[in-house]
DNA sequence: GCCCCGCTATATCGAACCGAAATATGGGCG
DNA sequence: CGCCCATATTTCGGTTCGATATAGCGGGGC
């Protein structure tokens, strides 16, 4: 299971740090979007670790309020964060209101949808500058590479395969201006014929 | 914002159903792995949508224990989905316990490392099945068409960089038994030359 | 010199969501 | 007949988010 304390071990495996810091390591690191959590789990996530042995605390500057608290990995700490990676992975999940909105390309206006695809090519082209900077950033060991070489693929694979795309779903969307959906008068349920196909996407076994 | 009401209206959009059925619809409806959400969060997010007036209940049989509480979405229903979907779109997040643990790939044994790259192969090759099945199923709108296309082609692309590159990821793996991390002696701090490329690329920037 | 802004750094808290268990019932199957 | 499975909903503890509050410090502009 990967929740916020694996990640807090994950970053604290090369070098000591504070919440501050693992949090812009995570938001910033590598594969920029692969990981992430808010200071809101992260602090108590280090405090339970503290606890439990996992980590070491030790104060810097004068801790009245400025000063920060780094944290670093004990041996036990590492032995627990490759033990977990060891175990069971669970599922892969892509979240993506992208996606999802186009989904219901169909029902939404073109110059909408048209936006959209412009802003995601910008988001992904992003995304790619981003990995390939990491990439020539630092040699990097074996599995890192790996990961970095997936991004960069998966990316371009989308990012081209939207660009080839695009017109086909732009086509497709609603000629007319702001959301004007299909309407059904009261009562009037919609049956197979008039189901939006958008919607059946989302049934189809 | 994508939330639960969110995805509720989205199932509905096509045709009333039950809870239940939503459920089912999410996780197993086209571009599986796209959308999901627990009992626990549709059925009062239902409930809330109800009484905001943009979906409607209707109780089908006895309502003792068994029969059901059917919804169907209404006029403002979805015009407020559509409207929402017109909203600004958050960042795609993708979560994926398997690269995470390939950032670590080094530090792992190769058996176990070889086993997970297998079972994420195995993973990705159902998904692609699924979403060609998803695909022959039935025609579909531009925007379902589009969103089928580009599941299809980001998963074969990942695919085979992985099929390409596992050998790499393999023999950069722990040549020996099980976690055997790197160690250090207590007070001994990791310097930028001991220190694991893997954490190293969650800092890269 | 002063003020405002932004960065560093941590804490707090309500709301959302998950995941699992509890409950209840009807149907298939050996 | 008994058991397991699918349907259908509720409940609840635990995790995480996201936003806000607090506070010192360094720098830019006027």
């Amino acid at each position: 299971m990967i929740d916020v304390r694996m990640l807090c071990l994950a970053a604290l495996m090369g070098h000591e740090a504070s919440g501050y810091d693992i949090k812009k390591e995570l938001e910033k690191g590598g594969s920029t979007g692969l990981v992430d959590a808010s200071f809101g789990s992260i602090y108590p996530a280090l405090a339970r670790l503290a606890e439990d042995g996992l980590i070491t605390a030790r104060t810097e500057g004068g801790r009245g309020r400025t000063g920060k608290t780094i944290y670093a990995i004990t041996a036990e700490g590492r032995a627990h964060f490759l033990k977990t990676l060891s175990g069971p992975i669970p599922e892969e999940k892509y979240r993506s209101p992208f996606l999802f909105a186009m989904l219901f390309a169909d029902e939404l206006p073109r110059e909408r949808v048209r936006v959209m695809i412009d802003q995601q090519i910008a988001q992904w082209e992003e995304k790619i500058a981003a990995v390939e900077a990491s990439r020539a950033a630092g040699p990097g060991g074996a599995g890192a590479s790996f990961v970095f070489g997936f991004g960069e693929a998966t990316l371009r694979a989308g990012l081209e395969f939207l660009k080839r795309h695009r017109r086909a779903v732009e086509m497709g969307a609603r000629d007319a201006a702001p959301p004007a959906p299909t309407q059904y008068r009261a009562g009037d349920r919609p049956d197979a014929m008039t189901e939006p196909a958008a919607a059946a996407a989302l049934r189809t076994p």
